[in-house]
DNA sequence: CCACATAGATAATCGGTGCTATATTTCTGG
DNA sequence: CCAGAAATATAGCACCGATTATCTATGTGG
């Protein structure tokens, strides 16, 4: 085991942010004890401190990575730019199914990082940044499809994506509560819909 | 002061529930010690306890008074059926600011509470059912609309209400971590477009 | 190999919090 | 007015959890 003392650093940094991302996804932050969270990564609270400092330090740490992680990974999952059904369909699988890891709840995480962005200003601000950048992806990826099928988008690109963002997280929202309210039918119409030319005439 | 014990029991629930409501919203649950919410309503744990007998009890009952005080509260604050532009913009309004009490994090409470209802089947349930209830209103709303506007919709009505509430929903997070991000007129003109038959002039 | 530096583990502190047992105030029925 | 009941207050306990010194292990440069 003649591990680097960079890479033990950065394994454990990164065991223990994943274990955060968890834990606080699937409790709430206030819920989780230091202790708990280093349990789940095999290591102890004097691990924790040394690279976060502070519990709060270590919520910030998860926000930073999640910014820059998670950023373009829906974007990303997209098949291929041909099918906008299909692409609106794996967005919406995405954001509802845990994505990566099975089980994971990227829902909750997503929503409790949000309400610590809506009560704190350094969190707001980063997480505002990555929702931009978020919706600079989106934007990018109609606008490209677009090109390739000849048609020209019913809005400026960058409010297309946040017209389809939005509607993807209140849909997301309603469905984990009560998965028969929203079908991923009527998600696909809706963002079509919203993204598209409307096909009839007046 | 000869009040009845009724009255004053009712008065302790009342207070206790709204500086609960208050203080979740802006801390969240876990980041509020019973002493705290207590204080609040002038009252002492001894009170709280002897009504709601534990912290999660206090939530519960939060989460119950909240399903039936506010599921019409959007659509009752709608001022009248006549412009649809002015209805979505009314309930745009009521839902990114603090639509009652100035101030008041409305939509924080909510996601505090979406959070616990994703982690905790008894909430879970009690939410999935305001939420039904509030698209229920507005479906009915809807329907009201169109008929007095000899018109037909896009869709069926419950399908219209939740298409218009995943998109509020999802545009009042955005809006809330970066104002700039989503501007009422594009609220408008998405909902809109999700509600009405397609048409190319105005 | 060996001193040093660095990563991580241990264990104790200390404030805070949920909750309970008991006292006190406030109403009600006679 | 006055018991008894009901609503709320008071005080304190038992526990937990964030933080911190301090100690041990692990890699590193000479």
């Amino acid at each position: 085991m003649a591990r680097t003392q960079e890479q033990r650093k950065a394994a454990t940094r990164a065991g223990l942010l994943d274990a955060a991302a968890d834990q606080f996804a699937r409790k709430g932050f206030h819920a989780v004890s230091t202790d708990a969270v280093a349990e789940a990564a095999n290591r102890t609270t004097g691990a924790l401190y040394a690279h976060f400092g502070s519990k709060e330090g270590l919520l910030f740490a998860l926000v930073d990575d999640y910014r820059d992680a998670t950023a373009d990974a829906v974007t990303a999952s997209v098949p291929d730019p041909g099918d906008l059904d299909g692409i609106i369909a794996a967005a919406w699988d995405h954001i509802i199914a845990a994505s990566h890891a099975p089980g994971s709840p990227w829902l909750l995480l997503e929503m409790e990082l949000w309400l610590h962005g809506a009560r704190n200003d350094r969190i707001g601000r980063q997480l505002a940044e990555r929702y931009a950048h978020v919706r600079g992806d989106l934007a990018d990826g109609l606008t490209a499809w677009a090109h390739a099928h000849d048609t020209k988008l019913v809005a400026p690109a960058p409010e297309l994506a946040t017209r389809a963002l939005s509607f993807l997280l209140g849909a997301a929202l309603q469905h984990r509560l009560d998965a028969a309210s929203v079908t991923a039918g009527e998600v696909i119409d809706a963002v079509h819909l919203l993204v598209t030319e409307p096909r009839r005439h007046p």
